[in-house]
RNA sequence: GGUGGGGUGGCCGAGUGGCUAAUGGCAGCAGACUGUAAAUCUGCCGGGCUUCGCCCUACGUAGGUUCGAAUCCUACCCCCACCA
């Protein structure tokens, strides 16, 4: 269980089967996000026919509601949800981000207050862990403290070290859990250390000294800092991870992140893009970025994207869809949403192949020409 | 035929003498979104241009009062309600 082969390589990039308890993820592979057991909008059946290995589940809105413990008596969030291949859930750090105005951080954890009702609810490394392993994820994050990209050195600093010790509570509680069940549930470390390299490599040293893992992950980036100075981030990274794990590069991100992770070493992504653009009526294809709303597309009877093969791009035209969204059928969205989880895991597929085959970079070449061709991405 | 009310930018609808090219909303157009407080948010939206400004044309039609009118006056046209 949990374990991690490496199938080839090319270059930094890296091609690998995961194997969790639900299931096996072969990598590079992107994760549809599911904050509220649900990928926004979805049926899991449609998910899974976008080609979903895995999906994420978020600790903090799903302890708002319905309650772990309720997830919990229903069998956890795979009977819950009725999703049955692996879920990897994030612990609430991404929300010590993006609530930023609702929380309070101290040593211990953070106290926030509540989007949906206004109470009050305190997370720490200990809870975040407690929730997750109710919950029944396969993968379980730790507890991080994520800052904007902006953050200066000293801010950053404090930061990342102050997750490294959040981290040692997460670990040695969840060895406590795991040792009353082994093999349920595996927990991954953070790297944090904002957009400062040698704080990355300080955040990744103390990660690696604390305990045998099953994996790692790479936060806090894409949240306001320049895409050069990510790629900088995981190159300073990458000589310094370990081969035998697999990394998760969290948050990232649109196709050109995915591809730029890709090939500089990271195996899983997730991000919201795909879902929350797609309902907002921006589309990926291999041309770059179609505003599907757009009155070019009136009478344009093609297909969204003709190398795809994913539910909307096999039925539907271009003029359809658009006309769902002028005229605010659901249908749209949600057509949009599926067409870009399919792209992002298509990319994942296609990368893999490549890298097994040995043409990595030259299709990493064309992939960039034809994307970035028309100016737009 | 009489009385009263009303005619405002693609539509609805504010505005009763200057701060009005004219509040809002809708429609339309463009853009944003990266471990989801987002089926959301932002910008444009009479025309033209050398577009952080200038010039035209505009509040039913025509005239008038005034330094200045979508706003006041007169006539006419049209719509609605009630009364004949």
């Amino acid at each position: 269980m949990f374990e991690f082969t490496l199938d080839g390589r090319a270059g930094a990039a890296r091609a690998g089967t995961l194997t969790l308890p639900h299931g096996t993820v072969k990598t590079p592979c992107f994760m549809p996000v599911g904050t509220r057991g649900a990928v926004r909008g979805l049926h899991p059946a449609e998910v899974e026919r976008a080609g979903a290995q895995i999906l994420l589940g978020n600790t903090y809105h799903l302890h708002l509601r319905p309650g772990e413990d309720v997830i919990a008596a229903l069998g956890g969030l795979h009977q819950f949800s009725t999703w049955q291949r692996p879920i990897l859930t994030d612990s609430g750090g991404f929300q010590v981000f993006s609530l930023s105005g609702m929380r309070k951080v101290d040593e211990d954890g953070v106290d926030f207050v509540s989007h949906v009702d206004g109470s009050l609810h305190r997370l720490t490394p200990e809870r975040a862990v407690d929730i997750q392993w109710a919950l029944g994820a396969d993968i379980a994050m730790a507890f991080d403290h994520l800052i904007p990209g902006q953050a200066s050195h000293d801010d950053a600093r404090a930061a990342m070290e102050h997750t490294l010790r959040w981290l040692e509570r997460c670990r040695h509680h969840h060895q406590t859990l795991s040792d009353g069940a082994p093999g349920r549930q595996t927990l991954w470390p953070i790297v944090q250390g904002g957009t400062h390299a040698d704080l990355r490599r300080a955040s990744l040293d103390g990660i690696l000294a604390t305990g045998d893992w099953t994996g790692v992950a790479v936060g806090g980036l894409s949240v306001g800092e320049p895409k050069p100075t990510m790629h900088a981030v995981l190159e300073a990274l990458e000589p310094a991870l370990p081969q035998a794990l697999p990394r998760y590069l969290m948050g990232v991100g649109f196709p050109d992140d995915l591809l730029e992770g890709i090939a500089r070493g990271v195996d899983l992504f997730d991000c919201v893009a795909a879902t929350r653009n797609g309902r907002h009526g921006s589309a990926w294809t291999a041309d770059g970025k179609v505003n599907v709303r757009g009155s070019a597309l009136r009478l344009d009877a093609g297909p969204l994207d003709p190398t795809c093969d994913c539910e909307a791009c096999t039925r539907f035209s271009r003029a359809y869809l658009r006309h769902l969204f002028v005229a605010e059928e659901h249908l749209g969205p949600r057509m949009v949403s599926i067409h870009n989880i399919r792209f992002l895991i298509r990319l994942g597929e296609t990368a893999r192949e490549r890298i097994l085959n040995g043409t990595f970079d030259a299709w990493a070449a064309e992939w960039r020409r034809r994307y970035f061709a028309k100016g737009e991405h």
